[in-house]
DNA sequence: CGTTATCCGGAGGATGTCCTCCACTTTGTT
DNA sequence: AACAAAGTGGAGGACATCCTCCGGATAACG
């Protein structure tokens, strides 16, 4: 039917190069997005994100129309693609255990240095397929790795996938806390999990124990966030 | 008349009985308070504790003129003495390493138990002195338990009191996550940090870890609560 | 340089929080 | 029953967040 419209193969739309500086803003957006994410958490408003990227709230939606999911899922894939690439260097490592325990140390150590990461770690975000694909392929080659340290008698046998979720999870929950005043502290914790899940071998020497000055700080910090406010905010 | 102002002995501030119904509010309060922190987290909104004790904003605010901080306070003050009897419980217990492991295990479970006493935790509210006093009490008797151990042999000896803190700052954080779909998470992690910081003995039979479809469901939750709509809201 | 499709920016709607204020009701007392 | 102190409730201010909308600026093109 359409005896001829013709339709022009695309209806005679004009195509006219797009205007060059929706690209430069759509850049400066995800640019700032990924500076302020890494430094405070995906909690970071959009206008603010707008703002530091000089651009108003607008051009944001129309360059990220599903709001805060879509910035948040476009400004982290690269991170994510970098989990998996842990995870590859890790499986090229010759011993099971050190490859296990780099991949660990090496995915914990990337939460410490991106906030955005580690939230993004301790959640999921179902609406974007490119990142669940990576998540998806990152957790298939820990779980290799773990069957590899098992099988050479370096892993307890019983842990699964899940319990390295769970780690992330409560690494996450570590950096939140002690970030500003104790970023240690999360190496500490990664290692006395490592000591806990080793099968056999001496136990690690553990890094440094953030002191009771700055867990107090920082967990004040926290309550301060949770809106019971503090008067004593130097 | 009455050339006598007198200025009775105490200005005349005749004394009143105080109204039966201010009492029966706070409590109610205090109840509703309870109820939902422990179900939700300290993240209730006021307004929704006020109409679950079928009050209005207004007469909350004048119980705790102070707002949510002190409600909090006041609502988990119990809970945070109950934290000190479990200390107190656990040394009484003969062996070292039991004890210890008692009182870890104990607070934990407590922290499953009540949402809002895990936030409690996790942060630090230097405003309610007898809140701040009881912690300080259950954290010298944690001390004691872990020198007790210590000495025995049965914990790690760079082991210090700050590691407890991050213990149940990761608690909270599982609990948070898997709460609705896989509260057992909690006991699988406990259960690893146990294994982590004993120095001698044969590792424990873990607890069951979560499912991946649980932990699917409670990761996905999270993301949904963090601002980023999951549209697939069954 | 003029035209026009494209893109910009921020005002402002909708929602959810904490909290204040005060006209009104209830209680204890006389 | 009547009075005043004590207590109540919820309207609404202040703020922060996400997001929509559209008049106006601007880059591409002739």
């Amino acid at each position: 039917m359409d005896v001829e419209y013709d339709s022009a193969p695309l209806p005679a739309t004009r195509q006219r190069r797009p205007r060059s500086d929706a690209a430069r803003n759509r850049a400066a957006l995800l640019t700032a997005a990924q500076a302020l994410y890494a430094e405070r958490g995906i909690d970071v408003s959009l206008e603010e994100i707008a703002r530091s990227a000089g651009v108003g709230i607008g051009t944001l939606y129309r360059n990220f129309p599903r709001g805060k999911e879509q910035l948040v899922s476009d400004a982290l894939v690269e991170q994510v693609s970098r989990y998996v690439e842990a995870a590859e260097r890790a499986l090229a490592i010759a011993d099971p255990w050190e490859g296990f325990a780099t991949f660990v140390t090496d995915i914990c150590a990337m939460q410490e240095g991106d906030a955005g990461f580690s939230d993004l770690l301790a959640t999921v975000l179902p609406a974007h397929a490119a990142i669940e694909e990576l998540r998806d392929q990152a957790n298939a080659m820990a779980i290799e790795l773990m069957d590899r340290a098992k099988a050479a008698g370096a892993l307890r046998p019983e842990l699964v996938g899940e319990d390295l979720l769970l780690l992330l999870v409560s690494n996450t929950a570590v950096l939140t806390v002690t970030r500003q005043d104790a970023p240690a502290a999360s190496k500490r914790v990664v290692a006395l999990f490592l000591d806990a899940v080793r099968s056999a071998g001496p136990p690690t020497t553990l890094p440094d124990p953030p002191t009771s000055a700055e867990m107090y700080r920082a967990m004040t910090r926290m309550a301060a966030t949770r809106g019971c406010a503090s008067p004593d905010a130097e």
